[in-house]
RNA sequence: GCCCUUGUAGUUCAAUGGAUAGAACAGCGGACUUCUAAGCCGUCGAUGUAGGUUCGAUUCCUACCAGGGGCACCA
């Protein structure tokens, strides 16, 4: 529709000898404005040096005699100059009865297709634990995964993981230091794979403190990480193989709580040697070699192997990518794990998510890739999220461990089911519930603000399901399906007539594709978020203020298709976002 | 010190240079013996400060104030 006024508009620009494309189309805010509004009268007044309503009353005049104004009801001149068009009825119903033939499709776009794009995402380290950072990352991702998807992409999940350095050594010291390992070694440690991960994720932050106060222990784990990087001691591969495999299974479990599946796992021991590689055959190219520092030199080493970012770019600095131990540092795994993504998969579009601590040191290591592949630099993209901050500042869960991403999951998933009792469902059907429901109150606090700033989680407030949240939304998709499970044995014989007043509901739907596109261009997921709060408001009035499933109502068939094409969008929508719809709760 | 980023209602968030700055929560006030009240309706209430560009600025530019992040061998 849009496209049909602009080309209208267009049409009309050059039969009156003007000229402009720098317009632009958009909705009202108010639906009293119309449906469609453009600017154009007050872009093109300038040039003309008139009066912007003069103008707009002749492009307006010119525009109703043409005989292609169907689906627009009316065109009028309005405020300092806009124009503002009205739909027609049968637009309104048309659209929803495309909506009801394209089901799952309504809403998608081919902005992106024929492409392919790989995003990664979440990257929790083995041997530590899954916090709430992991958690953000992993909405955004998953959600950004589908946006692309709708818009036509092939889209390809990836998960970046550090299997190797000195967290894993503090892990294995923290657990070879452990009574549960004195007592009978690892076999010992008895629990579902979840609890195990925790006990290896407990013993990691003991590592890591004796690391920080106990200088001999510093270097019993400086050992450790030598022997995990030479493989050369049974009983530390033994753990090390062990711990590693029970944390990343631990992690799948998370994954599929939260609905996503990677087609591919990187890990940092990988992307070392690739990484490396590449440096040094890019030095003194595109690397530059440090002059050591004194005591460096005095201990025989050489310097270090740089990027000097601000001579590309002012804002951009300088960072190490090969330390003077000759160790490739994060800034060159970097590398191999961008090159490797190219030559597997070579994606149209290559998209990280990190945190936002992360966005400067990005761009450097982004400028050193383009450098060497100038091809490469309009190919990534690098979204951020912030810090998540719980509202009451309370740094335990509910059981008393400290907050990780899974205990914030369950914590919800238990209130969800608190709230749940005096329901009638069976409690398998409750527990099901709780999880998707759960989720969702999760998911959607995460991706209703914009990428990049700190999240307030609070507690009560977001698990108490009242208006700007996920559970809101699945409600009210619970409530459209419930009555339409009650409308089946009804017959709308004679019920058949189309109301002639146009709902907001109505005038929202039809908005939907556009909200994903415009939530792609952005790479913006909380677009949609606003857009479903607004959509499920605009139903709960409709479905409150009118009576369905009455003898009365002859609109009754248009209402239930109107009812199941809000109801798909609202299920698209959710997708989206990464979030389930239950029949029930 | 330099670079990036954010300041919107009591609180948590929206707003592709457009019309009367939009929600939610909290507060106050309603309706319903109707299809799920985790709902609906009404009401109170906000653009950090000072300039500039523009027909029009929350949005762009400059300065200041206040938060967050980053700036060489961590990830």
């Amino acid at each position: 529709m849009k496209e049909k006024i602009q080309k209208l508009i267009q049409e009309v620009l050059k039969t009156l000898d003007m000229e402009g494309d720098n317009f632009s189309i958009e909705h009202p805010t108010d639906f009293k404005n119309g449906d469609y509004s453009t600017n154009v009268a007050m872009v093109c007044a300038k040039q003309l040096k008139t009066n912007p309503r003069d103008l707009a009353e002749k492009i307006v005049t010119e525009l109703c005699v043409r005989q292609d104004l169907t689906q627009i009801r009316k065109v009028e001149v309005a405020g300092a100059g806009f124009i503002n068009f009205y739909l027609s009825r049968e637009f309104f119903t048309e659209n929803v009865k495309e909506i009801l033939n394209k089901k799952e499709e309504w809403g998608k776009n081919d902005l992106l297709s024929g492409k392919k794009v790989m995003v990664e995402y979440t990257d929790p380290n083995p041997f530590k634990p899954f916090h709430i950072g992991h958690l953000m990352a992993n909405a955004i991702g998953e959600s950004v995964s589908r946006i692309v998807e709708f818009s036509g992409a092939k889209t390809i999940r990836a998960n970046y993981q550090g299997d190797v350095g000195p967290h894993v050594a503090k892990a294995i010291y923290g657990i070879l230091n452990s009574e549960e390992y004195k007592i009978n070694g690892i076999l010992n440690i008895k629990g579902t794979v979840s609890e195990v991960a925790n006990w290896i994720g407990k013993c990691y932050s003991e590592g890591s403190n004796f690391y920080d106060t106990d200088e001999d222990a510093k270097k019993e784990i400086e050992l450790i990480n030598k022997a995990v990087y030479d493989k050369n001691d049974d009983e530390i591969n033994k753990i090390y193989e062990w711990g590693r495999s029970t944390t990343l299974e631990a992690f799948e479990e998370i994954y599929k709580l939260l609905g996503t599946k990677f087609e591919y796992y990187f890990f940092e021991s990988d992307m070392a040697k690739i990484g490396e590689k590449i440096v040094k055959e890019s030095t003194p190219s595109v690397f530059t070699e440090s002059d050591p520092t004194p005591e460096q030199a005095q201990n025989g080493q050489r310097g270090a192997i740089v990027f000097h970012g601000e001579e590309y770019d002012k804002k951009l600095h300088t960072r190490v990518f090969i330390n003077s131990q000759g160790l490739p540092t994060y800034e060159t795994k970097e590398i191999g794990l961008t090159i490797t993504k190219f030559e597997k998969e070579n994606p149209d579009i290559s998209i990280i998510t990190t945190a936002i601590e992360q966005a400067e040191y990005m761009k450097v290591v982004q400028k050193a890739i383009s450098i060497m592949h100038p091809d490469l630099e309009k190919r990534m993209k690098h979204i951020t999220h912030g810090m998540m901050k719980l509202s009451t500042g309370k740094m335990s869960s509910r059981k008393g461990n400290v907050i990780t991403g899974e205990s914030l999951l369950r914590d919800s998933m238990d209130i969800v089911l608190e709230k749940m009792k005096e329901r009638d469902l069976s409690e398998e059907e409750k527990k099901n519930i709780s999880e998707i429901v759960g989720v969702s109150a999760l998911k959607y606090s995460i991706l209703r603000s914009s990428l990049g700033s700190d999240i307030i989680y609070d507690f009560e407030k977001s698990i108490s399901f009242d208006g700007d949240s996920g559970p809101y939304l699945q409600y009210t998709s619970v409530r459209a399906n419930s009555i339409l499970k009650k409308s089946e044995g009804i017959d709308t014989n004679g019920k058949n007539d189309i109301p002639e007043n146009v709902t907001d509901l109505e005038k929202i739907i039809y908005k939907f594709p556009e909200v994903i596109e415009y939530s792609y261009s952005e790479l913006q997921p909380h677009h949609i978020a606003t857009y479903l709060i607004e959509l499920a408001s605009a139903f709960n009035n409709f479905y409150g203020n009118t009576q369905i499933l009455v003898e009365e109502n002859k609109y009754m068939a248009y209402h239930l298709n109107l009812i199941k094409a809000f109801n798909q969008t609202m299920k698209n929508g959710l997708w989206l976002l990464g979030i389930e719809v239950p029949e029930r709760m």
